[in-house]
DNA sequence: TTAACATTTAGAAGAATATCAAAATAATGC
DNA sequence: GCATTATTTTGATATTCTTCTAAATGTTAA
């Protein structure tokens, strides 16, 4: 996980809206894909990429695959952007 | 300025290096230019990116461009990243 | 063991992005 | 006015990204 990665997986809105679903609990992946006018392939696409970024887990239950928001990494990146509001120390980006 | 503009902007490690930069205060295009090992014209394109998105400021004083981090679009990503988080609604997003 | 379902992977096309060098704009000082 | 400096704009190129369809993988159920 790199916040280049994070910040590359937040720069696609149906990223964000993806992981806006998420935060009422985990889904399964088609589930997610019913919400979006774009094809199932495309959706597992997006899914990789939170997931490469750490902004998602994946959990394969037989059949399906759910996926839940990673607060950890959520977290790291609101700290980021608290310390470039009020910080003392920035220079640990990228 | 929109949500899609200011996460794009976010999404390039020179551009996030800029806005740290600026943590500490105004600064001139040139002066931002010289941290990095990209051309002045890249400076340049990556400062009407951010300032497109919202993200930074600018004041022309003669020859010179000061360019400074806009605090409350921070602060609106601030917002986004807590109602992730914790948040009670979401939907709004784009 | 087949059929159906859920999801991912592969390969390709088109759009968007980062970068550069060179030219353009604008301000300063001689 | 002219040369210098600061910055942006233009036009080009190479890379990365989003999306699609089609094919592959893995799971369940009949």
């Amino acid at each position: 996980m790199s916040f280049q990665q994070t910040f590359k997986a937040l720069s696609d809105p149906i990223r964000r809206d993806i992981l806006g679903l998420l935060r009422t609990g985990p889904m399964a992946a088609g589930d997610i894909a019913s919400h979006f006018s774009v094809s199932g392939a495309t959706i597992s696409h997006h899914l990789s990429i939170l997931k490469d970024a750490g902004l998602v887990l994946d959990d394969k239950q037989g059949k399906y695959i759910y996926y839940e928001l990673n607060m950890s990494v959520v977290d790291e990146i609101l700290e980021w952007v608290t310390a470039l509001k009020g910080g003392s120390d920035n220079e640990k980006n990228q």
